[in-house]
DNA sequence: TTGGAATGTCAACAAGGCTGACATATGCTG
DNA sequence: CAGCATATGTCAGCCTTGTTGACATTCCAA
């Protein structure tokens, strides 16, 4: 169906195969069943790497999109709502929603900005951080234990084939919050 | 704020640093700032990862749940609503609201089983094979474009990686598909 | 001073999760 | 055969989180 079985080739393959080829340029078989099982392995995993911050999310009347907001905050406290809108992608109304509950209740600070009064700078207060480092300490958990599991060689690999698979602008964003902490 | 800073190390740091351990075991200096970069590795990457399709999906009216009903019943053709239930991890119901519109649009045909004939059996129809390569071809060439990006190296580690960040439960049901398929 | 940027908010809608209840076949077992 | 279990479908209602469109406010900058 679909043209999979027509591209293996009759000989045992090994999960990844790659080679030097001509011009010194590195190539890759890849066949479309290697690129399938790869495919597949992201949406399985996508869903490990979101269990555990859903389940104590979900106790506490939170949704995913209030834990994105949370993360980001943390990572880059002061950041503006605009800065946020740009980060997670989607609509100032959706965001506002989110951010307009956390207020509320008193996980996030929302700060007039001092050069610009328009802008409001985000903050977490203790509450929020406290909800913050719950879930961050579930998600890397998962992640060490994946890391460990994989072997130190893995994770590099790893790494790479994730900021390829960015778009270009996400590339941008990712990278600035990776200087912002070192 | 929220420790993150307690835990740098005072020397610079490479993204990943492994080192074989004492019993034989190998170990990971894993940082907290590396395992956040992971995770925002993550979310990032898995937005590029269904970016793709979820343009031409929209382009025709369908969402990311029919992108999953379609590529595990093209993935294992004739497979059981329960089947698929358990592999897409989700009600019923919500699975059949979606199974519905695909099979009144012509894209899926669900037989009813010769065995047991409480069971449907899935399939794509032409219509639904051809949205099937559409959507896979997209994601297939983004995958193929991070693997020769990343280097024939990398794509181990990646595989590795998500693989062990899977639920237990899911990993079976991903090793299957591999088995499946070959 | 005026246009545009940043923000907030209201309303309405859609997708896609969920629960609960119930119906219909069909299979299996005592 | 009777009765329970299983596989599926369906209705209704709810929630979260995304969307668009419209509009108000505040404030910067030319």
């Amino acid at each position: 169906m679909l043209g999979r079985r027509k591209t293996k080739r009759g000989i045992a393959m090994h999960d990844t195969r790659g080679a030097q080829g001509f011009g010194g340029e590195a190539l890759l078989y890849l066949t479309d069943e290697q690129l399938r099982q790869g495919i597949e392995a992201m949406f399985f995993a996508y869903r490990g790497f979101t269990a555990d911050p859903d389940r104590i999310l979900a106790d506490q009347g939170y949704g995913r999109a209030h834990h994105r907001a949370v993360h980001f905050i943390g990572r880059a406290p002061g950041t503006t709502v605009n800065n946020l809108l740009a980060i997670l992608g989607v609509t100032k109304q959706s965001l506002n929603r989110v951010l307009r509950t956390l207020i509320e209740n008193g996980l996030v600070e929302s700060r007039v900005g001092t050069s610009d009064k328009r802008e409001r700078h985000l903050f977490l207060t203790d509450r929020g951080a406290n909800l913050e480092s719950q879930l961050s300490d579930a998600q890397r958990a998962r992640m060490r234990a994946a890391y460990r599991e994989a072997g130190p060689e893995a994770v590099g690999g790893f790494r790479r084939v994730l900021e390829a698979m960015m778009d270009i602008e996400m590339r941008r964003a990712y990278g600035k919050l990776k200087e912002g902490q070192q």
